[in-house]
DNA sequence: ATACATACC
DNA sequence: TACTGGTATGTAT
């Protein structure tokens, strides 16, 4: 292993936990660092975490090794520089990529401030300037007191607690709360109560973290100087009868509409509209500060959102000189998909910023699989397409069951018993049965995952045969008993677990599942509850066998290894698409003749017009907001919007 | 298709 | 004493 390897070595290429974070900028990391090396100390979990860093080390050295086998090779053809040739081959995707820039800013990324700790601080404000977290074992999330101690998300409690102690000299400790998640839940929806009404497709990624394109907002509100209250009922018309209307089309329209509008103009409204969305969100939460980053693709929005933390945002214009001043100085930590692992490898080859990243991309090209080298060298430019696209016609209901899979585990302390393992894998089998059953989802492939004492992680998974979908824990638990037992059987060492986990996957739904026939599905009910016993739900998918031909029982299809399996049902099903293809709406839903967003009546006339027009076609459609304790509030919407008039006169 | 690793909140 | 849980995706075989 060779120095510049060995040196890195630090607690944040061993923990993810020491990794910087919005709060910490400016803090001497070395103290901290230094305590989070002590305090683990030898734990296993430390033991494995520098078993783990061994192998990136050894993948490091492999990669260097590469390297100088191919400089070696090219000083034998009389030297020159073979990353030349690599740079040319990469120039075309380089200048594919500076062109292929989105024209305008639209894609918000909001982020919560210390999401759970602020939703504890609102009952519990006496928190605010101690050092405190939520969670004991592991600490979800910090205040930004605490943070100056180097406590964050992802770090042991009682790492949190020795920090606080030793940085504060004994004068301070960590004061835990226990997590939630009600409270969480409710906020969250508070949240999106308030971002729906500018962008009625925003996706959360999780409770506190949203993503979001305001084109068509900004076109209405900007482009055809609406009133908020206006565009939050057409888009959110729009929403609802999105299923029968195209939208290709009206995004067109609202990309149209804005350009319409001087750039930096419309930067400026955009940043004045997302100002007042988080303001909204901070009201109507009873004082809950986001941060937000507005630019022309998610990447850089989600770095944005962060850099103003907490209660700030960031605007980055779409043309390149902006985008590249503000990703080039970036450590390539801050690039979403560059973690602990990456990072290391990045620096050890002395890629530390984005700009270096740009700058070795031959080196990168060809010492990384080519998609990650692909990803890299985008992500280098600032480009990205892989976050979530808005515009794919999707409701909020229907994106959010777009899911891949669905999982339960648990962690416990080890050296239970065999007979309690059994016992906790049959809860969690029920549990994500539970949970599937609730979210209608039929699995076709399972997979057990167990961690040892050791914390090394090993798992087993199993498809069933084509078409087989299972959802009950009576046809999971056999499947998943067996893979414990061969895990157990197969594993060298001694077998004490830490964690048990059942992940479903390959995932489709019951009612892309049902029988077309009824009659022939309740033919074979009625001979089921003659013939066969048990609640087990096979559902099998696609055309299936004839109605009398009966199934083997799910898992003994290789090697009978599972003898507990009940006797399915069968449903036969059809395999028509569900998808009907939407009519196209006609493409002159154009610009020059405006229609009224609520009952698409084209007006003629000036804004003012339009939105009296508007506003009597709400009062009509009985969707006017209640006045009373509202009109304040209102009142200071109408302060902001004259506000924002002023970028128009 | 399967096993395991990386990443994100 | 003591280091999560849920989801997606990449990589290797």
């Amino acid at each position: 292993m060779d120095a510049s390897v060995k040196a890195s070595s630090t607690a944040s290429a061993l923990v993810v936990a020491a990794a910087d974070k919005a709060g910490m900028e400016g803090i001497d990391r070395t103290q901290i660092d230094a305590i989070i090396l002590r305090e683990s100390g030898d734990s296993s979990f430390m033991k494995q975490q520098r078993k783990r860093d061994a192998v990136v080390n050894d993948r490091i050295a492999g990669m260097k090794r590469k390297l100088s086998e191919r400089n070696d090779a090219m000083l034998d053809h009389g030297g020159g520089s073979w990353k030349i040739g690599i740079e040319r081959e990469l120039e075309p995707e380089v200048e594919r990529l500076l062109r292929s820039r989105r024209s305008m800013s639209t894609n918000v990324v909001v982020d919560m401030d210390a999401f759970y700790m602020n939703c504890e601080l609102l009952t519990r404000p006496d928190l605010a300037d101690v050092p405190a977290c939520v969670g004991r074992g592991m600490i979800l999330t910090s205040n930004y007191c605490a943070r100056r101690y180097g406590v964050r998300s992802a770090m042991a409690g009682w790492i949190g607690d020795r920090l606080v102690e030793e940085l504060s000299g004994g004068k301070r400790r960590l004061v835990h709360l226990p997590s939630n998640f009600d409270l969480y839940t409710q906020k969250s929806h508070e949240v999106r109560n308030v971002l729906a009404e500018y962008d009625p497709k925003m996706r959360f990624h999780s409770l506190d973290e949203c993503y979001m394109d305001i084109a068509p907002y900004l076109s209405l509100r900007v482009g055809k100087g609406l009133k908020h209250e206006h565009v939050r009922e057409a888009l959110r018309k729009e929403a609802d009868g999105g299923i029968q209307r195209g939208r290709g089309d009206s995004k067109a329209a609202y990309i149209d509409l804005l350009k319409c509008i001087p750039p930096d103009t419309l930067l400026d409204a955009s940043a004045a509209v997302v100002e007042e969305m988080r303001k909204e969100v901070e009201k109507v939460t009873g004082g809950l500060t986001c941060s937000a980053g507005l630019a022309s693709n998610f990447m850089l929005a989600k770095i944005a959102s962060d850099k103003n933390k907490p209660d700030g945002q960031c605007v980055i214009g779409p043309e390149n000189e902006n985008i590249l001043s503000f990703i080039r100085d970036l450590p390539v930590r801050k690039i979403p998909g560059i973690g602990r692992v990456t990072e290391k490898i990045l620096n050890s080859f002395q890629i530390m910023t984005v700009n270096d990243l740009f700058q070795q991309r031959s080196l990168i090209k060809y010492l990384f699989k080519p998609a990650t080298a692909t990803f890299l060298l985008q992500r280098s430019l600032g480009w990205s397409d892989s976050l979530p696209k808005l515009d794919d016609g999707a409701s909020i209901e229907k994106s959010s069951t777009g899911q891949k899979g669905i999982s339960k585990e648990r962690t416990f302390r080890p050296g239970r018993s065999w007979s309690e393992i059994h016992l906790m894998i049959e809860d969690i089998s029920q549990e994500l049965s539970e949970a599937m059953k609730r979210k209608d989802l039929l699995a076709h492939t399972i997979t057990l995952k167990v961690k040892l004492a050791s914390f090394d992680v090993l798992c087993r998974s199993k498809s069933m045969a084509k078409g087989i979908y299972l959802q009950s824990a009576k046809d999971m638990l056999p499947i998943v008993a067996a893979m414990l037992s061969d895990l157990r059987k197969d594993h060298k060492g001694t077998f004490s677990v830490r964690l048990l986990g059942i992940r479903c996957s390959n995932l489709s739904h019951q009612n892309q599942l049902a029988c077309r026939q009824p009659q022939i599905d309740t033919f074979l009910k009625s001979k089921e509850e003659t013939t066969l016993s048990g609640t087990s739900n096979i559902s099998i998918k696609g055309t299936g066998g004839a109605p009398g031909s009966v199934s083997k029982p799910i898992g003994e299809d290789k090697g009978g290894r599972v003898d507990g399996a009940s006797s399915p049902r069968r449903k036969t099903c059809s395999n028509r698409s569900q998808n009907r293809h939407m009519s196209l709406t006609n493409g002159a839903e154009n610009n020059m003749r405006i229609a009224c967003p609520i009952c698409s009546i084209p007006i003629s006339g000036d804004n003012e017009e339009l939105n009296q027009h508007v506003d009597a076609c709400l009062k009509a459609s009985s969707v006017q907001e209640v006045g009373s304790e509202e009109s304040k509030a209102s009142d200071i919407r109408k302060e902001k919007r004259r506000a924002l008039a002023s970028f128009f006169s």
